[in-house]
DNA sequence: CAAGAAATTGAAAAAATTATCAAACAAAAT
DNA sequence: ATTTTGTTTGATAATTTTTTCAATTTCTTG
C-alpha cells in the first residue's frame, strides 16, 4: 500500500512541482499517459497534492457550487464560517467587494439600492479613477436619522470613490397621494434616474425580508399592519422597495406609491447582485431568485443552507 | 492592482475549488476561454494558488529537472535540505527507496554493489513478499571488518526483505593473479551469478570516487599508489570495481583483477540508479552518467549543485 | 492630438488531458 | 483446475486546455 502513495508522490512531484507533461511522466514510468491521469487524480483524492487559493475571504465551495447550479444563477458566493448577523454581513460585503472589483470597469452603470448592506460595501471600495462610469439610486430616500443607509448619500459616495457621476432621486421612498406621485415621477432629474435605472450594467442591493425588524418598518415608512397584511397576501421579501411573493409575483402595496425602478429594472442588469446574510433572509432570498430580480447572491453559510433547503422543499 | 488580485482569485476559486472548466468560468466572466487559461497561468505565477505535494521526503524540483534534462537522464531525485555527508545520504537513500518502492515488482532481477549508500538502503526497504524477485550481486566481497556494508550480506538482505533469491559472489572484489581470476570466474556459482548481472531489470548502487577516504583503499584492495596512479591516468571515479574517466571511458587497473560484472552491465540495465551525497563526489558522478553507467541519479542539494556546474564548465 | 509601441484579446489550430470501452489480467469461488 | 467476477490497462474518441497569430485596444511619446 505504501508502494502506492510513494507512486502517488512521485507522479505528482513531476507534474506539479518539475511541470512535465503527463506523456513524459508515461515514458519515465514506462506506462500510458491515461494511467498517469488516472495516478494525478488518485492524488487528488488521497490528499496528496493539495491546491490552496490564497484568498484573505475563505468561501465555502460546496455550497457555492450548489447555490449557483440549483438555483441557475450566474454566480454565486458563500462566505466560510459561522458568525453572527453583524459579522456574517461584513464579510458577505467584504467578498462583493472583492467581486465588484473584478467586474467594474469604464463606462458601466451602476444600480444601487440602500440599506446596511449597501453602507459596508461602499466602505470598503478601493477608490480608483474610472470612466465614465454612472451610479444611479434606484430607490427613493430613506429619511431614518441615518442618512449613511440612505440610497442618495451611497450613490454620491460610491460616484465618488470609482470616480465617477451619480444620478439621485430627490424624494421620499413612498408617497402616500397619487398626484404627488405623479408630479415626482415627472419631476426631470428623478425621471432621468428613473429611466436609467433600467439600464444598469450591475446592480448591488441587499434584500429586504419582512420581519419585524425590517428597516422600512422602524423608518416608519411601514406601520405593522401594513407588513402583516402584506405577509397576509404571500409577500415574502421586497426589493426596489416593491413586495413580492414566494414566485416573485410582486404584491401591491396597497395606499403607497414607491418612488423607485420597477422590478423590471433588476432584470434588465447584466449582473444583479443580491449580498444578505443570516437565517432569517431565506425566504426573501429565494423569492428574489425565483423572480429572476437577482442572478448572483453573496451570502453566509448559514443562509446559503437556509435557501438551499427552502428550494428543496418546493419539490 | 488589487482588481487583478481579486480576478485571479475568483477565477482560481471557481477552477479548482468549484471544479468548473474554463469554459464556464469564461461565461461566467463574460470573457474568452483562452483568457482564463492565462488568467490561471497568472494566478500560479503570483501565488494566488498553491499546488503542495505531501511527501514525506521533501525534493528540489527545479534542480531535480534541470539535472534530469542537462544529463539526459531517465530520473533525477534532488533532494531539499543542506546536510552534512551522513545525514545526506541518509535522506538520499530514503528517496531512493521510495524509488525503488515504485518500480520493484514481480519476475524483476536487482543488481546492487557495496557501500554505505547500499546497507542504509537495505535498513530502509519495507519488506514485502514479491514473487520471482532475484538480487544479484554484482562485485566481490569486500572483505572489511564491517561485513554488512558488503554485497555478500547485502544481497542476501534485500532478498529476505522483497520475498525472493539471491545470487552471490563469494569471492573477493580484487585477485592479484590472473590464473587465479580466471579459476574464479568459471566457478559455477560465480559464473550464473556474474552472467545475471548482465541481464538486470534494476542497479542499485553508490557511486565510488577516488579521494583518499574511499573505501577500496580502507579496506587495503588499494593503495595509495594504485589511487594516484590510476588518477594520473585520468580516473575519476568507479563503478562495480572498474575505475573510469570524466568520459567513461575504463581505465584499466594494473596487477588487479576485478571479479566483478564489467562495467557493460550497468548499461543494459532499464533502471540504473545511482545514490550518492556531497560535493566531493560530483566528478565520479558525472563521469558515471557521461558514460551511461547511470540513468537514475539521487543525489543531495550540494551534490547536484556541483554536478551541473561541472557539467557546465565541459562546454 | 496623432503616430507608433506595447499589451491585450479572441478565433482558430495544436496540444494535452480525460472519458469511454473492450481486452487482458488477477482473484475468488465453484 | 476452471469458470466467473471484478480490476486494471491501454487504444481510441471526446473534451479541455494551451498556443499561435492577427486584430484591436491601450498606453507612450513626440
Amino acid at each position: 500500500m505504501d508502494k502506492k502513495v510513494d507512486l502517488l508522490v512521485r507522479v505528482s512531484e513531476l507534474y506539479y512541482e518539475q511541470g512535465l507533461n503527463q506523456s513524459a511522466i508515461a515514458d519515465i514510468l514506462g506506462t500510458s499517459r491515461p494511467t498517469v491521469s488516472r495516478l494525478l487524480d488518485e492524488a487528488k483524492e488521497d490528499g496528496v497534492v493539495e491546491v490552496i487559493v490564497h484568498s484573505p475571504i475563505k468561501k465555502d465551495p460546496q455550497l457555492s457550487h450548489r447555490l449557483r447550479v440549483n438555483l441557475g444563477l450566474r454566480e454565486a458566493i458563500v462566505v466560510s464560517g459561522n458568525y453572527d448577523y453583524e459579522k456574517g454581513l461584513s464579510r458577505c460585503c467584504e467578498a462583493a467587494n472583492q467581486l465588484f472589483s473584478t467586474i467594474i470597469e469604464n463606462n458601466k452603470t451602476v444600480g444601487i439600492t440602500w440599506g446596511s448592506a449597501l453602507k459596508i460595501l461602499c466602505d470598503l471600495i478601493e477608490p480608483k479613477d474610472y470612466y465614465n462610469v454612472n451610479v444611479v439610486q434606484m430607490v427613493g430616500c430613506l429619511a431614518t436619522g441615518n442618512p449613511n443607509l440612505d440610497g442618495l448619500e451611497l450613490a454620491f459616495r460610491m460616484a465618488k470613490k470609482l470616480g465617477g457621476t451619480y444620478s439621485n432621486i430627490y424624494a421620499p421612498i413612498y408617497v402616500e397621494s397619487e398626484v404627488v406621485y405623479s408630479y415626482l415621477v415627472a419631476e426631470p432629474q428623478i425621471e432621468a434616474t428613473l429611466k436609467r435605472a433600467m439600464h444598469t450594467d450591475i446592480i448591488l442591493t441587499g434584500i429586504g425580508s419582512l420581519d419585524s425588524n425590517t428597516t422600512l418598518q422602524k423608518a416608519g415608512y411601514l406601520t405593522d399592519r401594513d407588513r402583516i397584511d402584506l405577509i397576509g397576501r404571500g409577500a415574502v421579501g421586497h426589493l426596489l422597495a416593491h413586495p413580492f411573493d414566494k414566485d416573485g409575483n410582486e404584491i401591491p402595496l396597497i395606499g403607497r406609491f414607491a418612488i423607485s425602478a420597477p422590478l423590471e429594472a433588476m432584470r434588465a442588469a447584466e449582473w444583479s447582485i443580491g449580498i444578505s446574510a443570516s437565517e432569517f433572509k431565506a425566504e426573501a432570498v429565494l423569492a428574489a431568485v425565483r423572480g429572476g430580480f437577482i442572478n448572483t447572491l453573496v451570502v453566509d453559510q448559514k443562509l446559503a443552507n437556509k435557501v438551499l433547503e427552502l428550494a428543496q422543499e418546493e419539490e
